[in-house]
DNA sequence: ATGGCCGGTGGAACCGGA
């Protein structure tokens, strides 16, 4: 079973890129961000002709997440749970059923700028840094409970965290961003630690993997990139694993997003 | 060499992104 993550930035403007990407790279799943799209406006039917399942969780303008799947999708559940007033659409979650179910959650966690904190370091009440915070807690709440489940599992998505410098061109840029803060990437390392494993770097070490390069400032031609789009499994997934690669080569094409695909291969 | 963006909204700038 292949499962993709991909941060679209808009699934009107992304359409025909998307589709040659699918065409191409052929997922079981592809979970995608930043739909930027009511349900009711998102083009299903190109993806249905595909034989794609689709389940959207959208809004107006901004955010918005999708599921694509090959195989049934049972037991959608939409927004991340911990927070009754949080209205932003970040989190879908479905079961995948093929030789086994797999639960398979796709995310966009809040970027978190500007970084706003108290004179004792505490991020400011109400500022995105703290609604980041914040999202990360529900998110480790989310995460423990799948873990309880010992099922194969796996959270993926536009995770807005560089994990460490290595992940980064040029990490000093981004030692005081809300993508590279200690605080970002301990909340991380807080969820890894309850026994996650992130797919990507069980297999390839060293650095120049990114997966995001901003459109500004020639980023992409210089390699100016940063990785913050993540798998996590579930010890019962990671077992499962069978190969995990960026599609790197994507962000180089016409009109593309700034995100490109990341992806797993699961004996499932 | 240097500077450099994009999508959505709504119908011009502005917000949000990372």
């Amino acid at each position: 079973m292949k499962i993709a993550t991909f941060n679209i930035n808009g699934i009107k403007a992304r359409l025909p890129a998307l589709l040659d990407w699918l065409d191409e790279a052929q997922p079981d799943v592809a979970l995608l961000q930043e739909i930027k799209s009511l349900d009711e406006n998102f083009p299903r039917e190109p993806f249905e002709d595909r034989g794609y399942n689709v389940e959207t969780h959208g809004q107006k303008s901004f955010n918005g997440v999708a599921i694509l799947s090959k195989l049934p999708l049972e037991d959608v559940q939409r927004g991340l749970p911990g927070d009754d007033s949080d209205e932003q659409a970040r989190w879908i979650e479905a079961t995948v059923v093929g030789d086994r179910a797999v639960r398979i959650c796709g995310l966009y966690l809040p970027n978190g700028n500007p970084v706003e904190l108290n004179t004792d370091g505490t991020p400011v009440k109400g500022g995105k840094y703290e609604y980041k915070l914040g999202w990360m807690d529900r998110l480790h709440t989310r995460a423990k409970e799948l873990l309880a489940s010992e099922e194969p599992a796996i959270m993926a998505g536009d995770y807005n965290i560089i994990p460490q410098d290595e992940d980064a061109k040029r990490p000093e840029v981004w030692h005081e961003d809300a993508l590279g803060r200690p605080e970002s990437r301990a909340a991380f390392r807080r969820i890894l630690n309850l026994g996650f494993t992130e797919a990507f770097r069980t297999r390839t070490l060293g650095p120049d993997h990114y997966s995001f390069w901003d459109y500004q400032a020639g980023a992409w031609n210089k390699n100016d990139g940063i990785r913050i789009d993540h798998l996590l499994l579930t010890p019962q997934a990671a077992d499962l694993m069978t190969n995990c690669q960026i599609d790197a080569e994507i962000r180089g094409r016409e009109k593309p997003s700034d995100h490109v695909p990341v992806w797993v291969e699961l004996d499932a």
